[in-house]
DNA sequence: GTGATTGCAAACCTTTTGCACGCCA
DNA sequence: TGGCGTGCAAAAGGTTTGCAATCAC
């Protein structure tokens, strides 16, 4: 079961290579296979150690270079931050996020609701769409709590 | 009638101060005022510039640690961008963002729809939500049509 | 007076760039 | 074989931190 999952991801990947010309290596199905059982909103570092665990030489600026090649063809997106490291979001579902300005922390959540609601006109017909994302921020029920400043 | 409405705002800006324990400096107000006169999505460096019109001796340091304290404080917004400088939002009104991959502009457009969406109970109940804001992201209208990779 | 804030500078960290070598197509 | 991709290293750029002097309360 999951190895035929597996290989249809692997189809997947390399249907997506062909359609954007970007060779197959064995670093990109690393990295690739990495971000499949990655979780949560990782950083370049985070994956990097993830992808050597089986591919130990791989060096730290081609998972982060390749991540970022990957966030352009639609494979994974990169996650806004608050000034700190770029992360990469894992989560192929449909979800939205809720940032805590106190922790830094990324919490998902999902809302059938803002799945569903409509591009407007003006910019859908314009512009190609990658992803949709309500991104909600404030403080945390933790930092709510601790915070001084208000 | 600007006036009035710069008073209005003075006013708010006291408040919120006091709420929040944050003394009010000539730095922090002239700050404020240059973010109500800002427009689009401003780096630090570009606030600073501005402040410096009527602050010539202000730091950038300053600048940015001020909006940085604003931004917690809900006074403005910070906005993520794809790995470049933060940019800090100065549109007041509900707005939404549509960022292109290609060329990092960041566009704004209004969605009625996307404004009235409720915030799922879970996170409304535990959290202090500062702002809601959908993101779009894909390639503009321009980068689409330039597109190699695709 | 007291603690927060400012300004300057250095340190830190992430991201970007350049280049030679090696590998996929 | 021709390029693209990788790895290493250095540079660039933005953000954070430390500290002494100053200012608001």
């Amino acid at each position: 079961m999951k190895l035929s999952l597996r290989s249809e991801w692997f189809a997947a990947f390399k249907e997506k290579c062909r359609a954007h010309h970007l060779k197959m290596t064995p670093q990109r199905m690393a990295i690739y296979q990495a971000l499949l059982e990655a979780e949560g909103h990782p950083t370049a570092e985070d994956m990097c150690n993830a992808v050597r665990d089986e591919f130990p030489n791989i060096s730290f600026d081609t998972v982060y270079r390749t991540l970022v090649t990957f966030s352009e063809i639609g494979l994974t997106d990169i996650v806004a931050g608050h000034g700190g490291p770029r992360r990469f979001d894992t989560n192929p579902d449909n979800h939205h996020h809720f940032y805590c300005i106190g922790c830094r922390r990324i919490f998902d959540f999902e809302s059938e609701a803002m799945d569903q609601i409509p591009i407007p006109a003006e910019i859908d017909r314009k512009c190609r769409i990658l992803s949709k994302r309500m991104i909600l921020k404030g403080y945390c029920h933790k930092c709510s709590a601790q915070q001084k400043k208000f």
